[in-house]
DNA sequence: ACATAATTGTCATTTTCCTGTCATTTTCTT
DNA sequence: AAGAAAATGACAGGAAAATGACAATTATGT
């Protein structure tokens, strides 16, 4: 559940206090004053998730918002707008910003927690902690283990993504590219067929348990974890 | 539904204002400020719509319409025609440009977004992600997936993508010329003999579940699928 | 700090499957 | 029945994926 999250917020005394709270609760926090100094941490690294305050001085958290939803490298990044009482919650819903979710200051640690957690179950569930099932094959990210019918499998740490990854988007076809993005992650230059190789490695590792063919090539268009058999 | 979309726009404040829009609304935006220009442009690269100024220095936007209405390559291109306030739609209309669909400035971001969602989903209905479904034949394109009355399909690529435009696109005969365009792309050169190659395999692979005749020949005209018995 | 092991990305090679074309046969139209 | 259009079968060439091997880098244990 630990995450990397980049609040951006000016008041201090509100950024200080939602900065312990989710340093407390085992997350990475990234911290900006503005808008346009937001646009400068992400264009340096992602964050998992973005806690976003919806007025700021100068540009305002709902232009920022709109900004990431069309920055090819933010798009997929989870936003979380914090919105005084009163800002008339179905108002902000109204203006389409593309957030993912709103939460009304003041708030309890406990309802944030909860948000994020929800927010990133949604979007990015390869985050979460939870553990994935699929035909028998069970994935623990919090023991850092793989079981396949009773039986432990060993996956080197990118197989262990790319699985994890694929179990949390199952049904579902994922050209090279993206499976780099969402892997091994954005700004990363490796070569597509790269991926080639780790699938190879990580079905070698499935075969111990007989779930070589869980994950199925899709001629032209990349590959995709099956749930059905 | 992101889209590579043409502005044709002479006012550079205009042009700069709409292109921002379109770019927000996550759109790859091609810029011309007069018809020739256009022209030029679209020689190079087809694009999925053009969004075309009534008013232009040189030949006018309408004029502009109609040669693309006449163009092989344009014919099938979407055309949104921008007016201003007082133009006369009517008028406008009943020149018969073509043109796909109006809209009169000033306009709205989302006035703009729904036009084109409108006229892209009209035309080409193919690029959604959208789960098609006829006589119990669906295909998934999330999931690349074909499934006949619970049975799943085996298809090759190009299969694939045919079989996709022609449930997107039932009941409508296509010529071999058309469905070259739609699903091989324009600019490539295949014999057109070709086609009827992959409708047998296509049909081959439909067999399977009993989907065979599914697509019917149009003899001296091309091929269609038909939803009814 | 060192040696050893593990992991990673890349490349060359092999294998598999797909694709476009053509020659031939079948079907349809008149 | 003749001619045109479409269906079919076969095939060579090529593209996409699988594979095996390797060097570089990074962990790990001592």
């Amino acid at each position: 559940m630990a995450a990397t999250i980049l609040l951006v917020e000016d008041e201090p005394g509100i950024q200080e206090l939602v900065k312990f709270n989710l340093t407390q609760a085992g997350h990475a926090v990234m911290c900006a004053d503005s808008a346009e100094q937001a646009l400068m941490i992400t264009r340096e690294a992602l964050p998992d998730l973005v806690l976003l305050d919806w007025m700021l001085p100068g540009m305002s958290g709902i232009e920022l918002a709109r900004i990431f939803r069309t920055d090819v490298r933010m798009k997929q990044v989870p936003i979380i707008m914090l919105t005084a009482r009163g800002d008339e919650r179905d108002k902000v819903l109204g203006l389409e910003t593309g957030a993912d979710d709103y939460i009304t200051k003041p708030f309890s640690p406990r309802e944030l927690s909860a948000r994020i957690k929800a927010v990133l179950r949604r979007r990015a569930p390869q985050m979460t902690e939870d553990r994935v099932e699929v035909r028998g094959l069970s994935l623990d990210p919090v023991s850092h283990r793989v079981i396949g019918n009773t039986v432990a499998l060993e996956l080197g740490p990118t197989e262990f993504r790319l699985l994890h990854f694929m179990m949390t988007h199952p049904e579902r076809v994922y050209s090279r590219a993206q499976l780099l993005d969402h892997v091994w992650g954005d700004h990363v230059f490796v070569e597509e067929r790269t991926v080639d190789v780790h699938i190879r490695r990580l079905r070698l590792a499935l075969e111990v348990s007989g779930h070589e063919n869980l994950i199925e090539t899709v001629r032209g268009a990349g590959y995709r974890l099956s749930g059905q058999l």
